[in-house]
DNA sequence: TGTATATTTGTGTGCGCACACAAATATACA
DNA sequence: TGTATATTTGTGTGCGCACACAAATATACA
């Protein structure tokens, strides 16, 4: 049987009041007697009412006033990929009046950070899309949101705090079990790995992220009850008083031919550029599809990368907020994405 | 700046035409002066008109009849997922009119392949989504809906035709590629590998499928001049005259130990099932995300599942349709998803 | 030059909904 | 009981588009 609409007219008709009731009932807008309104309710619910998006969005007719609020992505490259996938939702729902303002922050200067948030207050958005890097600062910035009702997403880095809309980003633990489990994988006991913090910033959400990471990977370790030495060394350009080769090349000097070697961040790439030749038979295992990581996992010196998704963090970001302000739909608190794991033999669907 | 919205009005102002005009040339209905299409499509490009596709469906307003031919899902349970995912995509675009329909076919009865598209054919849809399974017959349905030009999308299964909207499917010879490289990962050389063929029906793509990721297989050993003992075994309870159950002591008996067991199609369950207590550190690879391979990979007994993403099949193809032919997008026409790598440690975010 | 016909162009309506505003009805209070 | 006001209900318009149909204009031909 072909399928047949229900729209606000055969309401009205059935439950013998005008579409404007039914209307009125349908976005709770009050004045209508209680018995016509359970009525109307009542014919909705058996005659199975679904409004049609469409129509609702052409006659809503509203300009969103979307504000993106993210680090500089010249500063590091991983925030390229949420930007693209903000970007390529918007191309896709061309049809929706979308007013998308981006603002940057440096991601270890946290003044920057409280620059902009004063900005995007005063330039009144209807909703946000931020990754709350600065956990004081996010915290505060988050309680503004809540007093003047704007709604947001975050995404990348969860908050204590309950997201208006939803949070969408990676299981950092849950990453470091895996990044255990790949990089132990069919090696004996007692193998030694070294872990590696690349370029960690302080007191940043980053921090947070590498920390759980580890957790993970330990707790891997711990709960399969495999004996390994694990050896953790963390390097910040800001911090140390030398360059990332000089420390690389002192840390696999100390510490030579690790069985496998786990990059906590997404710089995997930079430990193959400055001590490539130092490594024999060593796992990598990196994260990020970036495209010096990508380069290097084809060419056989990465062996694996964790797919955090954040291109379609950026995607669902921007969809979420459509789905749950234009048209008005529930949409899921939070929302994990995929650990994908990408080798060689892969990695090309996933680009 | 905020957003401004191009209305064929906008575009009939600016030519100095009606409405009716730009309509004519925007859907090439012809009967327009040369010069004034000129003009107006001049007009189009210059303001970038882009059709609101809200407003176009509604005014729109036709039933999308689609018929959807698979395999029968009670036979074989791979073939849910893609009718999950059809049903999902169908549920979340409530706003189309469409009329959908289902035939089964059994996957051992070309029989009952050949009435069911008759049937179809009889039924006058206005688009198809099929998984062409029978090869030969299917060539001569495809040619019957050509003729008929009736548009649509080939899921999983590729034939030398082109699809006439898109395929959407895996890539079974990477597949094996990717098998042969997990499961000799770290593996010491002339390792031995099993290789095992479980319920392929003759004469069907299925057949198709396996052979090729047989061969993609095979391709990494020599492609990475890895030495490795590799014993084929396949089993189809039409032909042979014994239990799988029988069928797989004997084989694990003669070939005792195998260092990994490649199952090519979604039956991994079965080997667990009916031989898990003969297998000692051998690492399991199989595909699809069933429950049974689910229990089992979350148990431990089956090491990596390689997702090949059916539901995402069924679902991008009927999202592809509605692009191609509500939206008049273009698409793709060859689609393929992801391999995912999936073991116990990431499979939670995969479901 | 006038009439019939073909070609080109313009106008009006409906898709389903949201919302402003008008109309009808109920209630308060003198 | 009458009038003012509050509450409830109904009507009309526009969102941007597709398409049927009407109107205007060009062309053919006697």
């Amino acid at each position: 049987m072909p399928k047949k609409r229900v729209r606000i007219k055969d309401i009205a008709l059935a439950a013998g009041v005008s579409t404007g009731t039914v209307d009125r009932v349908i976005h709770n807008r009050g004045n209508v007697m209680p018995a016509v309104k359970k009525k109307v309710e009542e014919v909705m619910k058996v005659l199975n009412y679904q409004p049609n998006i469409m129509a609702r969005t052409l006659a809503n007719n509203k300009v969103l006033k979307i504000a993106v609020f993210l680090p500089n992505f010249k500063q590091d490259a991983f925030w390229e990929a949420p930007k693209k996938g903000i970007d390529k939702a918007i191309a896709a729902n061309q049809h929706f009046l979308i007013d998308l303002q981006y603002y940057y922050f440096e991601e270890n200067e946290v003044e920057s950070y409280i620059e902009q948030s004063t900005q995007i207050l005063a330039d009144e958005p209807d909703a946000l899309i931020l990754a709350p890097i600065f956990q004081q600062e996010s915290q505060l910035f988050l309680k503004a949101l809540a007093k003047k009702k704007l709604p947001y997403v975050l995404i990348n880095t969860h908050l204590p705090t309950v997201a208006s809309v939803a949070y969408i980003g990676q299981d950092s633990y849950q990453s470091g079990v895996l990044a255990a489990r790949l990089i132990s994988d069919k090696q004996p006991e007692n193998a030694s790995y070294l872990l590696l913090h690349l370029e960690a910033a302080e007191k940043t959400a980053n921090a947070t992220h590498i920390s759980q990471k580890e957790t993970g990977f330990y707790d891997y370790f711990k709960k399969n009850k495999k004996k390994a030495l694990i050896i953790k060394k963390a390097f910040s350009e800001v911090n140390q008083g030398k360059t990332l080769g000089q420390f690389l090349k002192q840390v696999l000097t100390e510490f030579s031919n690790p069985t496998g070697i786990f990059v906590s961040t997404s710089k995997a790439y930079q430990l193959i550029e400055h001590a490539g030749s130092l490594l024999k038979n060593t796992t990598i295992i990196g994260f990020d599809l970036l495209p010096q990581n990508i380069a290097y996992l084809k060419a056989g010196k990465i062996d694996y990368l964790i797919n955090q998704n954040p291109e379609r963090q950026g995607f669902l970001a921007i969809t979420n907020l459509i789905d749950a302000l234009l048209l008005k739909k529930i949409v899921p608190p939070i929302q994990y994405l995929p650990l994908d794991i990408v080798v060689k033999e892969n990695v090309d669907y996933y680009l």
